[in-house]
This record gives structure tokens, sequence and C-alpha cells, in this order.
DNA sequence: GGGTAATAAGGTAGCGCTGTCCCAGGACAC
DNA sequence: GTGTCCTGGGACAGCGCTACCTTATTACCC
């Protein structure tokens, strides 16, 4: 039956726990709670009982008696991207085993919506954060300052040292790509880019970088186009470059989906990779390996960004100090067809 | 500065709000929380107070005082599926202005796992649950059947009037590829599928009647692979289905990862597609139109879904009856090149 | 052996809301 | 004018936990 309207739950309680193993409530919640004054025999005692009830602890009245839950709030700029679901994956691998309750916020790459989650999920009482980046509104900015939830930051380095970051160098990987499609020849090089968030604009920056040191700038040769990355997207853009400039012979893209809409669209253009022109993508996903001709792409430590970040939080909560402030997990760039 | 150890807050609560607008605290819950016996000129006294003050509820004493909190669990057996991504935005995206938090809970195709994510979930007193298809432990069954928390059936639809489902036939769809395939003159009919999900089983059982009734049944030309779907074993699939019957000439995968694979692989192998062999995907992702050749797919109403639960599901809570308890929101064949 | 210091357990009192009574006062019928 | 309803608003208590303080009990030193 639906208990509408009535005021118990109808599970078991701390105090049924405590009362079925002799001891008080406090000291059951402290057995419970793993803190070292009970003994042992006790502790045993207690965690009998709530199994044998098939106690749970009530996480309302935990949250509210302590003014702190169990939840971790992730924000992520989106959820159509695999690459944020291979990283909340990992969040949710480290952090459930630990009885966190993880809530993901969408911001859909907008910075007032990140502000207002940040708002309602405070409400919550969070017990800690983790963010996409560094790149947020000074209202968000100040929130979280204000707030005291301990926060770290996914994807890219920071440069302070108090700000606990777990990611990589963007502009590196930017770096890493133009190195490559000099080091195999190429002599035009375009980035093509889409959905300009900080990140895709560190890993421009990188890769203009290389170029000037080469003496093979060519700012004509990027394309960054606004709009939401798409493969349908990276097949026109692939398209208009090579109608603008005929002579690229080689293309950086900020991700795989419009690498990969470049791949098909060449295909149907007929036109030949990597012979005419080569290809390195970013993020390395399921599908680059099987693309024709295969992807170069760079790869990133997603999961493993989720795992740390969501380890380094419980360093944090532990009152450990985080040993790294800035843990870099570097990137893979994985040569394929599509670049030799 | 952190508040360690703080009992309090710091936030403001309901008792300021009261205070503020200078009502007593009652009146000011019933005001903010839309209970029609508060009179129009109090409820404004008080929703100003409120936002002047940044007023946010603090959810978890509302679920302790109520026994009921203002979270809704949904229930997914994955994440690396994009189908799961486009349903949870669209849930998102009706509960949250309602002022719902969503809980996500992945069992991974695993029924122990969903058994104890429902067992951990009920902890926090949902006052709803979504959950994926029908095919769960008797335990998990009894223990939402026990909560009485009102529960949502997704992607399949129940044939119990109690049960509340919203989504489409598995079977009509697995009928409508076969059917297609049939029309377009194909007569050796293979289907291949990963992931054996009990939707992925429909899907087979509709495409079986169809060949049946036409007598064209191949149960040899039916390649079930029972591990996770991805596009590198759509492609070996495809490989291992035309060297055991090359005069296979037209293919149902169950979901269009495997299509994609196995496209790419016809690319690979040279084989013509679709004038040696047909292929059917299911799903339609997006980058099933941008395909070499386009793939033809079964689009299912996946945003519709999650939005159409969702908002079952608030109307449940709303205590009006739901006026369909089987809300079938079909499919479409999106016929292109690959089938032609 | 008495004093101090640790240690283990419990008592008490909320955390911030809302369910459940209850009461005041006006409308209405007789 | 009295009784009955209804309606808007408030008092009270308690949801199930944990922070804080207090009290027993032991350990250990000089």
């Amino acid at each position: 039956m639906t208990r509408i309207g009535s005021r118990t739950t109808g599970r078991p309680t701390l105090a049924e726990v405590a009362r079925l193993s002799g001891v008080s409530p406090i000291t059951a919640s402290r057995a419970l709670r793993g803190i070292s004054t009970v003994a042992p025999a006790l502790v045993e005692k207690v965690i009998t009982a709530a199994a044998s009830l098939g106690y749970v602890a009530n996480p309302a009245a935990r949250a509210l008696a302590s003014a702190r839950s169990h939840s971790v709030v992730v924000l992520i700029p989106s959820l159509s991207n695999q690459l944020f679901i291979d990283t909340l994956e990992a969040i949710h691998e480290v952090l459930r085993p630990r009885g966190m309750e993880v809530l993901i916020g969408n911001y859909h790459y907008d910075a007032a919506e990140e502000e207002d989650l940040i708002r309602n999920y405070m409400a919550y009482q969070p017990c800690g954060m983790l963010l996409t980046g560094f790149d947020r509104s000074d209202a968000a900015r100040q929130m979280l300052q204000a707030s005291g939830v301990p926060c770290v930051h996914m994807m890219e380095l920071g440069d302070s040292e108090k700000a606990i970051s777990v990611g990589f160098s963007q502009i590196e990987a930017g770096r890493a790509a133009a190195r490559h499609l000099l080091e195999s020849g190429r002599k035009r090089l375009a980035f093509v880019a889409a959905q300009l968030d900080p990140r895709v604009m560190q890993r421009a920056e990188g890769f203009r970088q290389v170029l000037a040191e080469a003496g093979k700038s060519a700012p004509e040769l990027e394309l960054l186009a606004p709009q939401l990355s798409s493969i349908g997207l990276g097949g026109e853009l692939f398209s208009d470059l090579l109608a603008k400039a005929p002579d690229v012979d080689g293309i950086f893209f900020c991700n795989d989906d419009l690498a990969h809409g470049a791949l098909l669209q060449a295909l149907r253009q007929g036109v030949d990779v990597p012979g005419r022109v080569a290809m390195v993508g970013f993020n390395d996903l399921p599908a680059s390996a099987h693309m024709v001709p295969p992807l170069t792409s760079i790869r990133t430590p997603r999961a493993a960004v989720g795992r740390g970040a969501a380890q380094a939080l419980l360093a944090l909560l532990d009152g450990k100090q985080v040993a790294v402030s800035r843990q870099d997990l570097g990137f893979e760039l994985v040569v394929r067809e599509s670049s030799c």
C-alpha cells in the first residue's frame, strides 16, 4: 500500500538497529559510520543487526542532522558527447561504492545555466563538486567559494596551486596534432572546429603555436563554427574548406565527430585520404579505429579523468591534503592510416 | 570558510522568510508550495520575501518531514548507448523545471545490479521511478510493489492495465524491418544482434514472424552475440555472416552501432551495399544519415519516450488518473540508400 | 594509592521542514 | 440570535539522524 500522508517511512530506523544490538542510537550510528571510538565487538553486533533488519540509513535525516549530504554534484557541459559519458561512468564507479550519490547537472555549454544549476544544487548541501574546466561566471565562482564545498576541476589543468585539477594539457594536445602533421610532410595545415568551448580554443592555440614556430601559420585555414558539433557539420565544413582552399593537405579537427563526418564526406566526394589530405581527430572515440581509412586521433584519458577527479575529491573529504593539486594524465596520439 | 562541524547550513530558512513576511512558518511553507488555502496577498508577500533572501528550501528537511523526497529515480541499462542519453535528457527537461531531482542508476544490463540499485535508492524515498522495460528480478519487482512508489515503464509496452508504459512495439519494429527488406525484393534475410536484452529479442521475434509468414524463415541466418554491441563487433559479425552464408542479400541489425560497423566493413571488403546486400539498422542515430551509403534505419522516439514517461509520472503524482496506461509512440522506418 | 589523562559509551538537543490537529471568524440558514 | 458549516491561518510536535557535551571506566604515572 502507498502510505500517502503517513509521516513515517515504514523502513527500519537507527533506533531499531540500536535496540536490537543492545546499544544506544549514537553508538549504532558511530559503528555504522566506521568511527573508531567504538569497540570492535559492538561494531560487529551493530552491523549484524543492521544487516538482519535490512537497514539503510535515511539520507535526508543524515543530511539534515549533519548539514552535509553524501551527494556529489557533477557539472558537465553536454551529455550528447560520448566524452563526458565515459567520465561520468568512471565517477560513478568510484563514488557509489563509497556510499556517495552522484547528481548530474548538464549546462549545455551555457554559463548562465551552469550558474543556475550551482545555485539549485547548493540546496542539497553536496559534500563535493566536480566541475568541467575553469571557465565560469563570476557569480558561479563566488557561490562556490562562499559555500566552502570542495571542488575538483576536470579536463583542464589549472595554474593556481589552490584549485585542484585532473586532466591534461589541451594546448599540448593541439601542439601534438600540428607536430604530427608537419612531421608527416604536410605543409598547408587547417584547423576545423565547432562548439568553441575554452578547451577547443586551447587546442587551437597549441596548434597555432607549432605552425608559427615552423613558419607555416595559416589563419585563413581556420574554420571555427560556433554551433554544436556533429557528423553532418564535419562533412559540410570539410567540403567548404576544400572548395575555399584546394591546396590544404592536412586537417586537425577539434573532435572526432567532425573528423568522422569529414572522412565520410571525402569518401562520397572521392577525395583521397590521406593521399590528398591527411586528417587528425581528437578524443579517439571507438568508431575512429573502424573508419575508412582508420582515423588518426588523440586519445584522451576520459575515464581516467573521472576516476582521478572522484578519488581526489574523496581524499579531500578524508581531510588528506591532495598530494598533487594538478594531476596531468596526458594524452596519446594514435597514428592510423588517415595521416600517413 | 568551510563550516565543517557546524550544524547549521548558513542558508536562509523558512523561519526567516516567515518572519520577514510577517506570517507563521507553516503559512510560508504553504504559500511557497502553492497550497490553495493561503490568501493571494499573503502568498505574494511570502514569495517576495523568499526571493529577496534567496531562499531555497532544504530538500533534506523537506524529505524528512514529509517522508517523501522530490527525487525521481531513473534506471537505465546502459549509459554508453546514445539511445538512453537522449531519453535522459528529455526526462531532465521535463522534471527539473518542476523542482524534481533526477537520480540516474545505470545497471549495465545486469539484473542483480538493478536490484541493488533499487534497494539503495529506496532509501531516498523517491516520489517516483522511471524504469526501462519490464524485465527484472522477482525481488526487484517485489521491492517496487511494496514501496508503493509510482512507476512508469519506458521503451516497451506492457500488457497489463496496471503497469504504466510509454514506448513503442518492439515486435512491430522487427516486423517493419523484415517487411521492408522483403518488399524491396530481398530473399535471404539475416538478423544480426548483440547485447541480447529483452527488447532486442522482441525485435528478433517480429522479424521472424514476418519471414515465417512469407515462407522465408532462415534460422541459420541469425547471429546472436551476447557481448556488448559496438562498431567493431558489427564489422566482425558482418564478415562472419558473409563468409558463412554468401547468398545473404538483406540484413537487419538490432542497432545502428552494429550496422555502422558492417557498412564500414563492407566498404573495406568492397562488398556492394545495397547491390549485393541490403542493410537496415535500428534507432537512427545521427551518424546513420551520413554513412556511405546512408543507412536505412528505424527511428525510435527516444526523446519522446523520456518526455512522455516524465509527464505520465507527474500526472500520477498530481493524483490524476493517467488517461492511457499504455502510450504507444510508434517508430518510423527511414528508408535510405543502404536498402534500395 | 591518589591524581590525571585518555577512552568508550550515552544523554540531550536540535537540524529545517511539514502533517495533524485546532481555533478564530465570517457566511449562511433557520 | 443561535447553530452549523467552511475557510484561512497558527501551534505543536516530530520525521531520523548526528554534533556536542557529559559521564562512567580504565590506564598509567609518580
